[in-house]
Parts: structure tokens; C-alpha cells; sequence
DNA sequence: TTAACCATGTAAAAAGTTACATGATTGT
DNA sequence: ACAATCATGTAACTTTTTACATGGTTAA
């Protein structure tokens, strides 16, 4: 499970609450996830529980206390330990691509159509990405080799993005040519 | 659950068994999934409920009876209207991406190995991707439209990994200049 | 007055993965 | 003798998603 692994990244740059892992994780393009707090929730109840974080529990007058957790040393080493882990494949889930596989039944207007959505789609996202990098909402502080490694991160979401729109302009004019 | 959808398309082309459907998705990559045929078997048996299908029992000598399913008109209905709705974006999942936003309390030597334990990957996926490519053997049969889809759909995949292995050389470039 | 923000969570369902189970046949 | 192929499935578990639940504050 990375989300577990996610959650000590952040609390390795500061103590948050699980408020905060959420805006975090919604503003970190190139974490997947849902937007829904349920697993965060979860995993720190987890995390406190293995050791990992610890909680500390902020009373405040008219909002539910906040619960900040703080990484432990043992954290720090599961983290590192996972970190030089050997990685998996990228596993890309595109709906789109099973989408023109079977789009046999469909007119060429429809299949026109249903590129055009997705090429917003991408458009949309790459938009986003670039903004995000451009802010630097969520990222690392005081620290120059990880500042350059979140760089990148967004590099790869925003090449990956045009990729895709360059591979969209070679589909369309196969399509044309046929 | 595009499963599901994923099923209806493959059985568009031709009555299958869920043996022979577990192969199918087995040799298609740009289709995400474990590579167990637990689903495929539920699925399968959802799909004759609902009517999407219907199922036709072959028995055999010394193996299991082969359960060849057919689509049907509903089924075809079914894919039809799901391939034209509007495509979510894709969305991808890269651990690799996460191990390197918190590979700070590594050493450059861990993360160099990192990088080329992951460029590895990616080099054996490229490979294979062309090499299925290559020999077509999950492959719509006599329609030229849904052939040229197909080439595309490997184009993209194999785009996307030399797209990955592009950004890495980017990635040591900036490490080595820092 | 309506939406967004602050801040916590829970319940239930859907989707996906790993491991188990059977047993004959065919190729190296 | 061993692995792979044919062919079916089930059980248990993990992960992810959707929806529900509370309730005060702040800004347009």
C-alpha cells in the first residue's frame, strides 16, 4: 500500500493534520487518488497504532481539535526503506484507449466526437499540471536536490499529457487518410 | 466497470470461453489487470444474468466442458452506448514517481540504482509492447478501421514508455549537473 | 443566503489481487 | 520427470470509491 507510504512522505517535511494530507494529496497531481478522505483517516489510526507517527491533539474553541501527527524515527527508516524498494511498472488505466478499441459499432461522427471529449480532457489536465508546477502549492522546502525531484515529477505529468495530445493529432490523420 | 465493457468487446469479435478471454487480456497490455480469472469467471456469469449474453455449454472428453459465451443484440447495445459516453481521464499510477518524491534520505548511490532498476522496467515493457505489436496476435480480423484502432492503441503504449525513457535521461542529466 | 472552508470521522459497496483447488494431456 | 496447456472455478483479502454524518465560520 503506498498511500501509507505517501502520508509519512509528507509528515517527513512537516507535522499535518489529516485535513491538511488532503489538500495536499488533492493538489499532487501524480498521486492517484480518489479525493475522498475515508483512507487517510484510516491510516493514520493505523500508522499511530504501528508506531510509525505519533498524534498530538490541538484543542481548539470552535472546530474539532486538530489532530497533528508527527513522523517517528522508525518512520523516517520505513519511508527511506521503502523509497530504495525495487519499483513496479507504471500501470495506466485509460478508458479511452478500450473505448476506441471497440468503437467499431460507432459512426465516424461519434468516434470524431468521442476523441474530441478526450482531447479536451487532456488539454484540461495539462493546463492544470502547468499551474501547479508554476505555484508550487505542495513542495518540499529548504531543500535543493528534492525541489529539482518534484520539478521533474510535474515534468513527467506534463510530457506524459503532450505526449498523449501528439499521439491524438497522429490518430486523427490516420483517420483522415483512410 | 469497464471489465465488464472490456469483456462485451472481445465477445463482439467472436464467442469465447472465459479461458480464452483470460489469454486475450493476458496479451493486452494498454488493458490493465492482474492476470487472474477470478473476475472473468464472475463477470461472465453477471453478463448471462443480465442478458448481455448467453451462454453455450460444448462438453468434452477429458477436459471440462467448455463454456462458449455469445453476445447478444442487448450486449451489443450495451458496448455500443458505453464506447461513445464521455472517456474519463487516464489515470496513472506510478510508484516509482512516489518513491522518487521522497528518495531524499537516500544516497545518490541509492538513487541511481533506483533509476536503473525502474529504466529497466520500462526498456523490457517498450520491448514486448512492440513485439505484440509485431505479431498481432490479439487482433480484430477483417475490418481495416478497427485494425488501424488497434496499431494505435500499441502506438500508444509504446509511445508512452519511450516518452518514460526520454524523461529519465532528463531526470540523470539534471542529477549529474547538480 | 449560499457556497466554501475548517475538521473530524463512519458505513457499505465495488473492484482488484493473491492464493487455493482439481485433474487430464501434451511437449521437452 | 517436469513444465506447460486445457478448463473450470472458489475463498479470503486488500484496495478503492461513493455516500453519509456533524456542525460552526467566513466571505461573496
Amino acid at each position: 500500500m503506498s498511500l501509507k507510504h505517501t502520508i509519512l512522505g509528507f509528515l517527513s517535511w512537516k507535522p499535518l493534520t489529516g485535513y491538511e494530507l488532503k489538500k495536499y494529496f488533492m493538489e499532487t497531481e501524480f498521486i492517484p487518488w480518489s479525493g475522498n478522505n475515508n483512507q487517510i483517516y484510516k491510516t493514520l489510526v493505523e500508522l499511530n497504532n504501528t508506531g510509525l507517527v505519533t498524534k498530538e491533539v490541538i484543542q481548539q474553541e470552535n472546530y474539532p481539535a486538530r489532530k497533528v501527527y508527527h513522523i517517528t524515527t522508525r518512520g523516517i527508516d520505513e519511508l527511506n526503506g521503502w523509497a530504495k524498494s525495487k519499483p513496479d511498472v507504471p500501470h495506466t488505466k485509460s478508458t479511452f484507449l478500450i473505448q476506441l478499441a471497440w468503437s467499431d459499432g460507432l459512426s465516424n461522427e461519434e468516434i470524431e466526437n468521442l476523441i474530441n471529449l478526450y482531447q479536451y480532457e487532456i488539454e484540461m489536465q495539462l493546463i492544470m499540471c502547468k499551474e501547479r508546477l508554476e505555484r508550487k502549492t505542495v513542495f518540499p522546502e529548504k531543500n535543493k536536490r528534492a525541489e529539482f525531484f518534484w520539478e521533474m515529477l510535474w515534468q513527467n505529468r506534463i510530457s506524459n499529457y503532450q505526449n498523449e495530445l501528439n499521439w491524438l493529432t497522429k490518430l486523427r490523420s490516420g483517420l483522415a487518410a483512410e
